[in-house]
DNA sequence: ATTCAACGCTTTTTT
DNA sequence: AGCGTTGAAT
């Protein structure tokens, strides 16, 4: 008999075809890594649309990142065809601005509203300082912008923060806050928290409003939900209504974004909240081997809060894990780009391999090995073309055209390119117009009342007010092509930089030219969609709609160039995979990371933080397909007191929780060897926040930051002896002949070797650099 | 007004 | 070590 084949149900397996199956009635998917999540939320979304007859307007998924809405709608037209894109598929935060354009005049927006950025917010928060005379010894602006931004992660207003009497830094961000929200509302701008909270508010503020809004989605789905702060969760609430057809797809042992307002109760008491929910647990996994799920298993299982889950998979043990140990962060950069060559070596592409770390300022030595080694890399980071100086400016020329009472970006581009306004000229300028409560743009209109200005300051503050003028009334009816080319011409932004000549300058102004076709690019793909078929909704300028993607799309988007390496942070990698990872710095302090400026934190604090770092080292490890590398050095230029210091480091806790076996037969019989008293086994005991019916799992009760064993009468230790040298070359001595491989110099032809090990002295004829001598621990065969 | 140099200061993760 | 900010010089 042959059944025919259908593309929506027939790839599942039996749990992620009860996820997609299920009907009515909120429902939690816990998606361990690797385990097929994305597919459940595009197969679901397609069943719902092709088998039950929902209508994909009414079918609203979110996202925590573009590049999540992103996969998501390519599959799911893939699927579905133009039905697709009648589908609300988006990251939380496009939706919320999608949600103020509609209802921008109950917002009290104009339909215009700008959105500011993390740059733009600080630039704000500190020209707020210098208006009130601040030092930074109470607080500084980024303290100020952290406090506020917790304040809208939970949906606060002003008036419902109440300081205590003696929490002056408090009281202050507070005073700071309602100015800062005065600021924006006179600017017709809100800030990223604001796309959550006010649609928010709105919603809970106005009945009409709710219905209208929880009554058009008939189904909501969430992504990543372990990431979702309260004022999201809230949301989604608001918007499942009544119907409480919530599907949310997460998993809380990936759950890395607590410092930034997400929280992990959300997805831990899902089903407390829904009563009814019904739980799929997708435990089986489809990316890795057996060795590095065990691995990933030993580290994630010790976590203090979680809920019970173990993956599995069909895939063979696979290789061991490597382990790479070294004297500092010099050599651990070197052994990487070993690592990554011998990966290349045996076939497997460039970007199939990705070094992982901690923080950013690991990635430096990093790069310098491997372009020693001539290995191309790509590091995957957050600066996009949209922060680069000149785009910003062009930007701000272009807000201020929709928004000519936005002080902030005039400030900015009052002077850019520079026409011979300057700080003096600004400050008399900005005094007049809090004088008279007036937008520094209708200051500048009423130049000539502005007191102590020169002639020639006056007359270039005209001229400035002419460009912004005539921007403001012509850029509105335009395409966004057409207005942000008229934008860098009238500004003469693009015509200076020419003029400069500089190289840097010829880019930026390339750059510029890049923004003009962005803008064109976005009215063609605008072109084809249909009109929206909402009669009152409120029609933003399309410039408005083009600035809105620049605010929320990064360029996350941007494909790892083929063939290069990757390097990032661990936080980067969630929601990737590689064929090889590398972990770089397995130390206590550098994984879990513990800054100097998190000593004072209260031990519940420390605890959850801690937990936050098992939780990451563990998505580390799990975007790893078939090898998995863990790196760390014992001695660490960190930073104390005075400057740059070098520090003995510990190896990571992590690490030792891993069973040796799964690091190979060499390691373990050398660590059987050595006798180590064989670590005691850990502890169970119920946690006071776990839930019913979970095991816990104690460790001793150090904080987990610091050194291992510092307790008294703790027993074990770790495992693995990490003085034990992996590299096969450290017992073989090196032959006449070999080609050879160094860091800094390239690769090269063995000519002689005096001794053997790691301290062997080796000569070598370098193509590059000449004859040289060199320790064998610095050479790898080519 | 603009530019350049020294100083001091901070170091995480970012939709 | 690098960055941004401040201060002084042109």
């Amino acid at each position: 008999m042959v059944r025919p084949v259908d593309p929506i149900l027939d790839p599942l397996n039996p749990a992620q075809r009860e996820a997609v199956l299920h009907g009515d009635g909120p429902l939690l998917v816990l998606a361990g890594a690797g385990s097929g999540k994305t597919r459940v939320i595009v197969h679901r979304i397609a069943h719902l649309v092709r088998d039950l007859g929902v209508m994909p307007w009414h079918v609203l998924a979110v996202t925590f990142t573009n590049k999540a809405a992103g996969e998501m709608r390519e599959r799911l037209e893939a699927i579905l065809g133009a039905l697709a894109r009648e589908l609300w598929v988006q990251t939380f935060h496009a939706f919320g601005a999608r949600f103020l354009r509609r209802e921008a005049a109950r917002a009290g927006l104009p339909p215009a509203f700008s959105i500011y950025d993390d740059a733009d917010q600080m630039a704000l928060m500190k020209r707020l300082f210098s208006e009130m005379k601040l030092e930074d010894d109470v607080l500084r602006p980024r303290d100020a912008l952290s406090r506020i931004d917790r304040w809208k992660n939970h949906a606060l207003r002003p008036d419902a923060v109440q300081p205590g009497e003696h929490d002056v830094e408090g009281q202050l961000a507070l005073e700071l806050w309602r100015r800062y929200e005065k600021a924006l509302r006179r600017a017709g701008a809100v800030d990223f928290g604001d796309l959550l909270t006010r649609p928010l508010q709105l919603l809970e503020s106005d009945e009409e409003l709710r219905r209208r809004w929880s009554s058009r989605f008939r189904h909501v789905l969430v992504d990543e939900f372990q990431d979702t702060n309260p004022a999201q969760y809230r949301l989604v609430k608001l918007l499942a209504g009544e119907r409480r057809n919530v599907c949310v797809v997460g998993d809380d042992d990936q759950a890395i974004y607590r410092w930034r307002g997400a929280d992990v109760s959300n997805i831990l008491g899902f089903d407390a909240d829904f009563p009814g929910t019904r739980v799929v647990k997708l435990e089986q996994n489809y990316r890795s081997t057996g060795n590095i799920l065990d691995a990933a298993h030993a580290v994630i299982s010790r976590a203090q809060r979680r809920r019970e889950k173990r993956l599995w998979t069909e895939r063979d043990r696979g290789a061991p894990l490597a382990l790479a140990v070294a004297q500092d962060e010099h050599e651990e950069a070197q052994r990487i780009a070993w690592a990554v060559s011998e990966e290349r070596r045996r076939g497997t592409l460039g970007d199939e391999i990705a070094v992982l770390y901690r923080v950013n300022a690991q990635s430096r030595p990093i790069e310098a090995a491997l372009r020693a080694a001539r290995i191309p890399y790509v590091i995957v980071r957050g600066t996009s073309f949209y922060e680069r100086a000149e785009v910003k400016d062009a930007a701000a020329y272009l807000r201020l055209a929709l928004n000519p009472g936005s002080d902030l970006d005039l400030s900015r581009v009052v002077n850019r390119p520079p026409r011979g306004i300057g700080e003096r000229t600004v400050e008399r300028l900005r005094a007049f117009a809090a004088e008279r409560g007036l937008s520094l743009f209708e200051a500048l209109g009423r130049r000539d009342e502005v007191p102590d200005l020169k002639a020639q300051a006056r007359k270039a503050l005209g001229a400035f007010h002419a460009v912004v003028a005539d921007l403001h009334a012509r850029v509105g009816g335009l395409d966004a092509g057409a207005a942000v080319q008229e934008a860098v011409t009238r500004s003469e932004l693009i015509l200076r930089l020419r003029a400069e000549g500089t190289d840097e300058a010829v880019e930026k102004a390339e750059n510029l030219l890049e923004l003009v076709a962005a803008a064109r690019e976005f009215d063609e793909a605008r072109a084809g969609e249909p009109p929206p078929r909402d009669p009152e909704e409120a029609r933003p300028p399309p410039l408005a709609r083009f600035l809105e993607q620049i605010a929320l799309l990064g360029e996350a988007d941007a494909p790892t160039p083929e063939g290069r390496v990757a390097l990032m942070t661990l936080h980067a990698a969630k929601g990737l995979e590689f064929e090889a990872v590398i972990i770089a710095g397995m130390e206590q302090g550098t994984l879990p990371h513990d800054p100097p400026w998190a000593q004072d934190e209260s031990p519940a604090e420390r605890a959850a933080r801690f937990d936050e770092e098992r939780r990451l080292c563990y998505v580390g490890m799990t975007r790893a397909k078939s090898r998995l590398t863990l790196s760390l050095a014992r001695r660490r230029m960190g930073f104390g007191e005075a400057g740059p210091q070098f520090r003995d480091t510990e190896p990571s806790r992590f690490l030792a929780e891993i069973p040796v076996e799964l690091f190979g037969e060499e390691v373990a019989r050398q660590a059987r060897a050595r006798s180590a008293p064989a670590p005691a086994p850990p502890r169970i005991r119920r946690h006071p926040g776990s839930l019913p019916g979970e095991p816990v799992i104690e460790l001793d009760s150090d904080d987990g930051f610091g050194p291992p064993g510092r307790r008294p009468g703790r027993a074990g230790g770790p495992s693995v002896d990490y003085s034990y040298d992996q590299r096969p070359e450290a017992a073989r001595p090196f032959a006449g002949g070999e080609r050879v491989l160094h860091a800094s110099l390239g690769e090269g032809v063995v000519r002689g070797c005096d001794g053997a090990g790691p301290d062997a002295k080796v000569t070598v004829a370098f193509h590059s650099a000449g004859e040289k001598r060199v320790l064998a621990r610095f050479l790898r065969r080519a």
